[in-house]
DNA sequence: CCAAAAGTGTTCGTACTACACCCATGC
DNA sequence: GCATGGGTGTAGTACGAACACTTTTGG
């Protein structure tokens, strides 16, 4: 502050985000993590796959700027959205300095389906990316990262469900996000004891096999804990 | 990025740390967290104290940015400096916009009372803190609760001790952090088992009572986990 | 009745808590 | 010896892992 009247210059200022959604895996019986790129048709990396993103707008916070991104690539509304990290090393892109603060998404399955895929945009799973633009691929390792510990102790695994859902759904949205199994009657205790969703009393009639009870949220509880910053506006 | 050949223009990048060191409390028998901060020079919000920080600068990552500024406004060297948060809502300052990147840091108690304090620097405890300028209340309040979350799960608070420590002097740290006592048998067993520190052939002789072991971290072992991002370069 | 998923019960091991107790030093 | 903090032992409790077992549906 003290050492100059200049202002920041020759530093772009960029907004990206990654999405993922879950998809079914017909032939494992289980679900897998995907999200979508979109295709760079200029230089730097031309022709490479990148993360949805655009530069910072003046007039409109950083979050609903990625809250904007993500509806006009994907045409999606994300059910969870959380800043991840602002990347800002000096030599991240080829061309000028760009810092870019980085946010994460999940989407509801429906949404995913329904979103039309282009040829620059593509959904890829988070497993098996491509080399991608830039630095996106250590984004991409740590969003996962990030993903798959909140995911052992917040709720954020509703985020990838409809309104109502069984106690197996929910606990495939674990095992995917995870990638190992668990013990369905110990995930149904560990779930109910916690107070993060309410059976009600219908059940999903027309299957094989015993009807399961559905579930909804506990909506008198946050989604996810971020301190003193949980009520920040969009 | 598909939208315009615009880049970011009209917006500030802003770089501001956190910096927490622990000061003894003569009377109370523990410690308490201490923060310097900077008065403002200018408006907006001249005479308000404020985070110490600065602009962005075009050729040093962001980290490198805050270490700087850390070191030119209260002479220190970070034991521990991570990223918190990106503010970034558009009427946070009321002179433009301005996105500010905040890091937080940890500094050792000799380090703190080395330096030294000026007409524009001055060191707050971290819980009476006056009316800062912007959202800087707001941002320290983040700041304590993500040291909080993060002592009762990593080792961060041997980032404020020197080289070597006795268990007492590593769980009055705990006590000033959490802001509550801790049992010193089980504190002991717990932070031994863990792999965090090793004993020393050393004790402290001289005080009034039974020499205490001295102790050393396990430099073997990370500080503190931030996923794939543990090893970015400052 | 049978298969298979839904849902319950039980046992075991680990880890944290509370607190009693012993140890070693300065005075 | 005595006060005091350093350090050890131990019983109670909570919780998760593993897995046997019962229930309820469609076929």
């Amino acid at each position: 502050m003290a050492a100059s009247q200049r202002r920041s210059s020759g530093i772009d200022l960029a907004v990206s985000t990654v999405i993922f959604a879950l998809r079914p895996e017909p032939e494992r019986d289980s679900s897998r993590l995907w999200l979508p790129l979109v295709r760079r048709t200029r230089d730097p990396f031309q022709g490479k796959w990148a993360l949805p993103g655009g530069w910072a707008a003046k007039d409109e916070s950083l979050v609903a700027t990625a809250s904007r991104h993500l509806r006009d690539t994907t045409g999606l509304e994300p059910t969870y959205l959380e800043q991840l990290y602002a990347f800002g090393d000096a030599d991240r892109s080829p061309t000028g300095r760009v810092v870019s603060v980085v946010y994460w998404a999940l989407v509801r399955p429906e949404q995913a389906e329904r979103a039309e895929e282009t040829e620059n945009v593509r959904w890829f799973p988070a497993d098996a990316l491509p080399q991608l633009a830039f630095d996106h691929n250590l984004i991409v390792e740590y969003a996962l990262w990030r993903l798959r510990t909140k995911m052992e102790y917040s709720r954020i695994a509703h985020a990838f469900l409809g309104e109502t859902f069984t106690l197996t759904e929910l606990r495939h949205v674990h095992e995917a996000v995870l990638q190992k199994p668990l013990d369905p009657a110990n995930f149904r205790r560990q779930v109910e004891t916690s107070d993060a969703i309410v059976r009600t009393e219908e059940r999903v009639t027309g299957g094989r096999h015993r009807p399961p009870r559905l579930y909804r949220y506990n909506t008198a509880v946050e989604l996810s804990d971020n301190g003193p910053l949980s009520h920040t506006q969009i």
